[in-house]
DNA sequence: CGAACTCTAACGTGGCGTTATAGTCA
DNA sequence: GTGACTATAACGCCACGTTAGAGTTC
């Protein structure tokens, strides 16, 4: 498929896909004899990792790093010796993670607080304006 | 107090702060004879809560507008007709503070699933390696 | 006086959005 | 061949980080 489908597929625009090229994060599977950019499924679902990812506040290069990893751990041959780096990387994802986690949740106090704060004023209005 | 002091007390950087008085954000209350910035508890307030509002993704744009409503409804003299309007601005605000925290639990639910994944090419990859 | 602090100015970065111009596909 | 799609290239934007060099405070 074109980079259109692709985009379409994935609600993302096509700056961002190719920009995701650049920096070596998604790379087509090859070109057209004109050049048109050409993808598969593995793409797609690619990408729906990396939408995945983003609001949690990964960088791209970190992406990279966590879908390598995957990568790797789907392939259908590992050396051992590569197993094991192999589960370590995994473990590190994990926790930067759940530390990503633990932020959000604490982002999500943060809200609350702040919409205490803008009913508390809205409230103060009101009995201004009753009197 | 300088800037210094303001940026142990918020835990922000010198150059964010002097970033948010180029944007109007955070405009100091004078300068010293020589050009140092001059703050006071009022802007360490008024960081704090910017701290808060920032990882709900805000532009600074907006949180200068919420400040702003927050700001003129403390206020002790307003007019009747600014109290209205007023109010509806707050809670266009409170509006879309849901919305930020909606998008917030849905990155949750993301963090979820990615450590559903990555745990389960850990397993993977041990039921590989105990062959 | 001197150490610690602060100033402005300017360039760099990440993750794209947005034209502009030209070539490709069915 | 024609209308829709795609290519590269380049500039713009936000929210700062990071020097560099000079001035200020106490």
């Amino acid at each position: 498929m074109h980079i259109g489908e692709l985009c379409d597929r994935v609600a993302l625009s096509q700056r961002t896909v190719r920009y995701y090229e650049e920096v070596g994060l998604v790379v087509p599977e090859s070109r057209s004899k004109g050049g048109f950019r050409i993808y598969s499924r593995r793409h797609v679902t690619r990408l729906l990792v990396i939408k995945q990812m983003k609001p949690l506040g990964f960088s791209l290069e970190d992406m990279g790093a966590v879908l390598d990893s995957l990568d790797r751990a789907g392939a259908d041959e590992l050396r051992p010796e590569e197993a094991g780096e192999l589960r370590q990387r995994l473990q590190l994802h994990a926790e930067s993670v759940a530390e990503r986690r633990a932020a959000l949740e604490e982002q999500l106090e943060a809200a609350d607080r702040l919409t205490a704060t803008l009913d508390a004023a809205a409230e103060r209005l009101s009995c201004l304006t009753a009197l």
